[in-house]
DNA sequence: CTCTATTTATTCTGTTTAGAAGAATAAATT
DNA sequence: AATTTATTCTTCTAAACAGAATAAATAGAG
């Protein structure tokens, strides 16, 4: 059945990035949705290959498209979630939003100074 | 700009491991912590290998604790959270926040497991 | 019109290291 | 000595990086 495997972060927000893009989902895109959305440096190459390894596990599935009429446009290969993809993506939120839960930490409340915990 | 480098899905869960347990996180406990709330298999290498890690780069801080009146209760290694290593757990999560937002698969729309916790 | 330069996009090569699996070791109690 | 809890060690695979190479399109000089 489903891979049960647990996504590292880069697949987390590769598969985020294919949410947001929709049809405009290709290697370039999708490293800048991370660069640019997640304040995260990637290295292209990491993107590719991640996807790759995701489309083998079937969370992603790719198409090539046609020559764009403008310089540099050749054809690319786009990328978008299947739906195992997206339940793995929801399970990985969901691991975190249950480890985070009931936290005194959160991120809304911890300006830079977080409060230390006391003794129970 | 961000020249912490950011964390891996292990070592996110293993921070907010020690965010919970406060007192009580060592090895073992950090492990259970992230397989029974994560629902997450980890090896114990990877934990201590992660730790150790994050230790290195500020992110935690251990001492020894005596060892206990019990079968096998040897002296442990306690870790806990820095500063630093709340401020990249909190990043990390703003970080996953920003990519999430206004996606139309929320985690709570999604499946039928999704239910956040009653917390008002 | 053709040939080279430039731009966008993907793939390849080599390297480092995170993390898994499992054995080995350490230190406590029974 | 045997058992239990805890940590460390060894070996191995593959994820991710850096950077070069390649591919395919248009633009522009001549």
């Amino acid at each position: 059945m489903t891979n049960e495997r647990a996504l590292s972060e880069i697949e987390q927000l590769v598969l985020l990035a294919l949410a947001r893009l929709n049809d405009d989902a290709y290697g370039v895109t999708i490293r800048r949705e991370i660069e640019v959305r997640g304040r995260r440096p990637v290295s292209i190459a990491g993107v590719y290959s991640c996807l790759e390894r995701m489309e083998q596990r079937g969370l992603v599935e790719s198409w090539l498209t046609e020559p764009t009429p403008e310089r540099g446009g050749r054809a690319k290969k786009h990328f978008r979630l299947t739906a195992a993809g997206v339940e793995s993506l929801v399970q990985a939120r969901q691991r975190l939003d249950r480890m985070w839960a009931g936290l005194r930490i959160a991120p809304e409340t911890v300006p830079a100074t977080a409060r230390r915990s006391r003794r129970p």
